[in-house]
DNA sequence: CTGAAAGCGCTTACAG
DNA sequence: CTGAAAGCGCTTACAG
């Protein structure tokens, strides 16, 4: 075990380890490592075996070559099943640019555990090429100490409104809120409701804007009752849909504005004997892993995750060399993935 | 703006030459590099506006003060869903230790795509604190590198038996066997199959042996044909379900080897109109998230892969700072997840 | 909060 | 050919 202090194992011998083992000097050792000419042969045999022997590796020079450089994906939560997807992008499009990918829910639990400026400052310490944020959005103080430390950043699919000039990707929204209701309209179905996540997420709103929009289109009459807020999640859902249920003139479909909450409105449904799609139609939005796995499969509204986070590490990349990019905000387009859970109305 | 300096380009002005620009000495100019909270605002904004206007560009460090330190984790898909468990339990343990996590899918992709030598020389140079594989295995040549240069790592629920020697961290695949089969023969049911994954898995070998056992315990036989291995998927489980079902004497109940796989069973009974569980008890493997979606919900023997991550991430900390840790295989225990895919068989 | 001093790993120029 | 010396760009520890 040789080992020059508490520098990191695996960071490796030093090039005067390595000359010491084979009996030289440092600047002999260096010749060889920069394969110059005026080095003996036998000289050179023992310089070679001894950086072998030792797992000798390159520090990268001040001048040229720099280390692999690292990209920061920060997400809301890991056990988020859209953040797969997410991952899955930004690794590949990393990796196709010679990145790699550090992976933190940092930001979140910093809000209330630490001190986020721990984070930031390690961040900035090792050199990261810049941030990219999954529906987790900076605070004010660290908007301004990105922008102080010229830390390019962008926001993937961001909840709320970003501040002007920030750069984000997201979903063509409101056209996947159109598309869902078209599909519905299409069917033959007018009593459409939406269940919609907090009416704070950006998102949600533009979804619900393009499915007004299409029925206003189609000269259908938005009800109000039909509208429903929800806690995003199962829970927060089926109770809406028990409400939609109870009205006197219920729906004979929903729009739901995520699949995460899909679950809760299928339960909601069995509780009453509601079969999916012959007494009810649902369209989800995001094709999220669940959308396959609920029973009928979802037909639903699908958001490039993917893709979004490809582009937004091509767009960091872009900033990193350059000023900001023209489109501070990029929209990917969505597409219905039609599945088994949307049919004509009962009595069509 | 920040150029990244690219090699080619004339090297950027140095921090002394922005430190003189600012009118401050080259210490100082570092500190405002590095985030570091001791520096005037006053002063920070003078470095920074120098910074910003002469386009200067970090250096990579080469000396021993180290930045954050590094994990890797290897996955062999970012798409399986087992990633998201495995990675949550990893970045929550190395955010405890202080460390960050670096995601890739690098090692299996550079087995076609480009020299491994590449992925590893990268990892090395940024100094990489150590390697988690999770159901991705290092090649020979990978070991052997590894070892020498001494960069620590252990196996996350391995897919072959490691060579001697090397750390992995698994659940209690046997025990889970077990416990699905006890479960199936505690509901009365005498008629087991098993669905199993490719031969040469070891997770799966060891479930089948747990199942084995368990029968045997139970006094009741083992029949052959109702041992089929499949490709590990949902068409590969397809296929062998179907096979079971023309048995002269189909079972009456399924271990399923692995949740992945269950989607596939479940579409082969539905085909046959043979309704889970009131026709067919099914029990699967690791608790993966679509074990909740599926309908009937799949009753499952859990497999902790975030403790398994964590569990493994303290392992590679303790190699860093010292010898191989005693135990070089460690086992996490799996517990049944009773859903609502098993009850007692048809007639019973 | 600031910066002189010492130090890091490495390379170059050059005396032997 | 070899290696002592000087130097590079940077960081840290610490005295003020």
């Amino acid at each position: 075990m040789v080992r020059t202090g508490s520098a990191s194992v695996a960071a490796g011998p030093t090039l005067a380890v390595v000359a010491r083992e084979a009996g030289v000097s440092v600047p002999t050792a260096s010749k060889v490592v920069n394969g110059r000419e005026d080095v003996a042969p036998e000289t050179r045999r023992r310089v070679t075996e001894a950086l072998d022997r030792l797992g000798y590796v390159r520090r990268p020079r001040f001048d040229g070559a720099r280390p692999p450089r690292l990209v920061d994906l920060v997400v809301h939560s890991l056990e988020d099943s859209a953040s797969g997807a997410v991952l899955h992008g930004a690794e590949e499009a990393a990796h196709d640019a010679g990145l790699e990918i550090v992976v933190s829910a940092a930001l979140t639990r910093s809000r209330s555990e630490r001190p986020e400026r721990d984070w930031l400052d390690r961040l900035v310490l090792r050199g990261s090429a810049g941030i990219l944020f999954h529906r987790a959005e900076p605070s004010g103080p660290q908007y301004t100490w990105l922008e102080q430390h010229r830390v390019p950043f962008a926001l993937i699919d961001p909840v709320r409104q970003p501040p002007p000039g920030v750069v984000s990707v997201g979903g063509a929204n409101w056209q996947g809120g159109v598309t869902a209701t078209e599909h519905l309209l299409a069917l033959g179905h007018e009593r459409i409701a939406v269940i919609a996540g907090r009416r704070s997420t950006m998102s949600c709103g533009a979804r619900v804007a393009g499915y007004r929009s299409a029925l206003a289109s189609a000269g259908v009459r938005h009800r109000p009752e039909y509208l429903r807020h929800a806690d995003p999640n199962g829970a927060g859902a089926r109770r809406r849909m028990r409400e939609l249920l109870d009205l006197p003139e219920p729906p004979t479909a929903v729009f739901v504005c995520s699949d995460r909450m899909v679950s809760g409105v299928y339960e909601a449904l069995a509780e009453r004997g509601s079969r999916v799609p012959d007494d009810m139609s649902v369209v989800g939005f995001d094709d999220l892993p669940e959308a396959r796995w609920l029973t009928p499969a979802l037909t639903t509204v699908r958001q490039p995750l993917s893709e979004m986070a490809a582009t937004a590490l091509h767009l960091l990349l872009r900033m990193t060399d350059g000023p900001r990019p023209e489109s501070i905000r990029t929209e990917l387009s969505t597409r219905l993935v039609e599945r088994s859970s949307t049919a004509a109305p009962p009595g069509a």
